[in-house]
DNA sequence: AGCACGCCGACT
DNA sequence: GTCGGCGTGCTC
């Protein structure tokens, strides 16, 4: 078939899953292509859709025209449609909206719909026999045209579409459409090029001739750059360019997110073990699909694997994707790697705006970007051509997306590298369990770093039994002595340290002291945390708050004491126990501003921070060459999530965290607070040996098979009444075992757990439950999915009570 | 998702 | 008999 047919098939972002075919006018035959969006007509409406590919005619119902092409260039190349196809297929969701969240935000187009009054709307106002609601709609709109969900929040009521319906057929009103978004587009900017020197010799000629001049060196630049260069030209301009000497023209430029300009490097010497992984990988690369998890210990050199194995990707004239869990560990990777690969390096990530996205995406497609640098929606960087895909700490949670779609990029990543028959590098410290598991049942080849750069010895991690400090009054209880110890001996040979608390505010439990209840949010079943800096009670859900004066709910006492720690206290009293250090905190609380993340890791390598606190972000595989004492303040907290994966997380942020400390030239010490000495994810994160961690894991995964061991669908309900929920999810429950009893595959190989309540029951008064579905055989469990969904659709579109299917849940609801 | 259609209880 | 609240089904 020719890639231009009269017929395509088009993918629209809505809920629905079907896709829809279209004619395309003469007109639009050489434009109308895969990965293009078109503007079509979709009932009364006009929406964006995704064109496919051709479209097979039918006469079994009308086939609609579409009215425009909307892009020059497709925004997505056609080899990714069957990655797409495998996403909205594997997660059960609509393909449409799959695309629609793989792509920069805020480029579509579609109706919005205003109601106007009419001649006749008036006189009907005028007459008595007008029931209420009809006057106060009209009486709004007689004071102008409104938006339907303006209307619907000035009367403070939902307007039923059928009564707008009768009101437009009897003639009171119109309703007009008109289309809007597509805010997102690339930015222009006014350019100067020259036509001709021969300026005439008068009074101007001076300041003109410096204009002429620097045009002749330099060619065409733009406006901006000219003026800064002569802050004077700027008059001369239309002179010049009215008489002909000059042209004045707009040029599409590329906004920058980048920051300053970076010395290049090259590549440097490697170990022999860093040799061996990269020979091993790049002679696989010619062999088609592989995935790979490298196994390095913290500070082992990985991105320099990483950029060597790359390096050889860009020579097969293949494409890099790189995803790395979050901003800052972006701009550390992405200067490594600008510095060794120059301008062929695109980033993507949620910290650039909807603008610059959009840039770096057009820079992706045009081939501009060779290697794309990124967060978990990096995944969908529309290269034609993908040789390599490297997931850095692919144990991190922040992999797995939780709204919008519910879907986990570590994952797709190996996917993706299968359909473009790429390599997968999935590389940690701490790999997790489910790639472990993987390495076992050999989908994944393993190798392994086990050496740090220049031999430097790993830390030595210190066990303190925080049961035996109890009795200890005040902050000692939390700054043991053995850390205090420490902390001085360190502050005392000039070395910076590090305090990990998995917990941020100042008190995370602020409980009344007459009547004993915790002081609760009033939208979510959550206990508020104290805000010493913003003297408030706040709910880390919600963003609910109370002032710090506020009295108890429940008993109106206003003597609320303060149990708990957060990162706030510790540094509170680390600096009233070590004065005349400089202590920093690094906290969601204090890294809200951009670039403040990189200002809090400036100060710690230029040592200008002796101490620095923080929650889980300081466990991220920063690189802090000056730390050589990490101090874990309590490391059970992560331990009590209602989560089976909770003994993971545990061991991931202890390991993670004590192989921060020690990567200069001094060797490091982790002093590491515990309630449970011996439970093993304390052990294992003190040896910092993940195999025996996932010999003693698997065991339990086993026993109450959990994955990696067996596959969870989860069926996540949520609704604003609470009584309305309850009842949705325990029918739903109901519809689950009634096709689990008339359909006997499913009652061998589905299980159902639940209904049952959210770990946190509500959130922003939003009542939540829950039902899993497990099963070991996953083809099973998407088929009992899909036909719950098709059989069941109502209940999927059901009003006041919502429910989002997430395949490989991660976090317990 | 929106939008239309059609059913049904409620109230002039 | 209308009004409007609510469920159901369709959109190429």
């Amino acid at each position: 078939m020719t890639p231009h047919s009269a017929y395509i098939e088009v993918a629209i972002t809505l809920p629905i899953d079907k896709t829809f075919i279209y004619g395309v006018p003469e007109t639009l035959f050489s434009f109308a292509s895969p990965g293009k969006r078109v503007l079509v007509p979709f009932g009364r409406r006009r929406l964006t859709g995704y064109i496919l590919g051709p479209g097979e005619y039918t006469d079994k119902y009308e086939i609609k025209v579409i009215l425009d092409v909307l892009d020059e260039t497709p925004l997505f190349p056609p080899s990714m449609i069957p990655f797409f196809k495998w996403i909205a297929d594997y997660y059960i969701h609509p393909l449409g909206e799959v695309i629609h969240s793989a792509l920069p935000k805020g480029l579509n187009i579609y109706d919005f719909v205003t109601l106007s009054i009419t001649e006749v709307g008036k006189n009907a106002l005028s007459e008595d026999d007008i029931t209420p609601l009809r006057r106060e709609i009209l009486g709004q709109l007689q004071q102008g045209p409104c938006q339907l969900k303006t209307l619907c929040k000035k009367l403070n009521r939902d307007i039923p579409n059928s009564l707008l319906h009768v009101m437009e057929t009897s003639g009171w009103l119109v309703r007009e459409r008109t289309l809007g978004g597509g805010k997102t587009r690339s930015r222009t900017e006014r350019y100067v090029s020259l036509i001709r020197s021969d300026i005439p010799d008068d009074r101007f000629y001076a300041s003109r001739k410096k204009i002429i001049d620097l045009l002749e060196a330099q060619g065409g630049i733009s406006i901006r750059n000219l003026k800064e260069q002569l802050p004077k030209s700027a008059g001369f301009i239309k002179f010049l360019s009215d008489s002909g000497y000059i042209s004045v023209f707009e040029k599409k430029v590329y906004r920058d997110p980048f920051g300053d300009p970076i010395q290049p490097d090259t590549p440097h010497t490697l170990t022999e073990e860093q040799g061996k992984v990269i020979s091993k990988i790049t002679d696989s690369l010619e062999k088609g699909f592989a995935a790979y998890l490298l196994a390095g210990v913290t500070g082992s050199g990985k991105t320099e694997v990483y950029m060597q194995i790359a390096a050889e990707v860009i020579r097969q004239e293949k494409s890099v994707l790189v995803l790395v869990p979050e901003i800052a560990l972006i701009s550390q990777m992405e200067r490594r790697f600008r510095a060794r690969f120059g301008d062929c390096v695109a980033v993507l990530h949620s910290g650039l705006s909807s603008g610059e996205r959009y840039d770096q995406w057009i820079r992706i497609i045009n081939n501009e970007a060779r290697i794309t640098i990124g967060a978990r929606s990096a995944i969908f960087a529309p290269f034609r051509d993908i040789g390599l895909i490297i997931v850095d700490e692919e144990h991190d949670t922040s992999y797995k997306q939780e709204n919008d779609f519910p879907y986990n990029a570590r994952d797709i990543a190996v996917v993706r590298a299968k359909l473009s028959d790429g390599v997968a590098v999935l590389g940690s410290a701490t790999p997790s369990v489910q790639s472990y598991h993987n390495v076992k049942t050999q989908k994944f080849e393993e190798v392994t770093l086990t050496e740090r750069v220049e031999k430097r010895p790993l830390p030595n991690i210190t066990v303190v039994d925080l049961r035996k400090s109890r009795d200890n009054h005040g902050i000692s209880r939390f700054i043991t002595p053995e850390l205090y110890q420490a902390m001085k001996e360190t502050l005392g040979r000039g070395e910076q340290i590090l305090l990990f608390l998995n917990r941020r505010g100042f008190a995370g439990f602020p409980v009344c002291a007459a009547c004993g209840d915790p002081v609760g949010c009033e939208n979510c079943d959550i206990t508020l945390t104290f805000h010493q800096a913003e003297k408030a009670y706040k709910c880390h859900y919600c963003g609910f708050t109370l002032p710090s004066d506020a009295k108890c709910p429940t008993c109106n006492s206003s003597s609320i004491k303060l149990l708990g720690l957060g990162t706030e206290k510790t540094e509170a009293a680390v600096k009233s126990l070590f004065p005349d250090a400089r202590v920093a905190r690094m906290d969601r609380d204090t890294t809200t501003r951009k670039g403040t993340i990189l200002n809090i890791l400036k100060d710690i390598r230029n040592h200008k921070t002796d101490i620095l606190v923080g929650t889980q972000m300081v466990a991220k595989g920063h690189d802090f060459p000056g730390i050589t004492l990490v101090g874990i303040i309590c490391a059970d907290l992560s331990l009590c999530f209602p989560d089976f994966r909770a003994g993971e997380r545990t061991f991931q942020l202890l390991a993670q965290v004590a192989g921060r400390a020690g990567r200069g030239d001094v060797p490091g010490r982790v002093i590491l607070q515990t309630y449970n000495p011996n439970h093993f994810s304390m052990v294992c994160a003190r040896e910092q040996d993940f195999r025996r961690f996932y010999d003693k894991e698997i065991l339990f995964r086993e026993a109450l098979s959990y994955p990696p061991v067996s596959r969870l669908i989860q069926l996540k309900i949520s609704g604003k009444d609470k009584g309305k929920t309850r009842e949705f999810a325990l029918a739903m429950g109901e519809i689950c075992h009634d096709l689990q009893k008339n359909n006997e595959a499913f009652s061998s190989s589905v299980q159902i757990l639940g209904p049952i309540e959210a770990s946190v029951s509500k959130i922003a008064n939003q009542y939540r439950w829950q039902i899993l579905l497990k099963g070991l055989n996953v083809k099973q469990l998407h088929r009992f999915v899909r036909q719950l969904m098709s059989k069941n659709s109502f209940m999927f579109n059901y009003r006041g009570v919502k429910v989002v299917v997430d395949v490989d849940p991660f976090l317990m609801f």
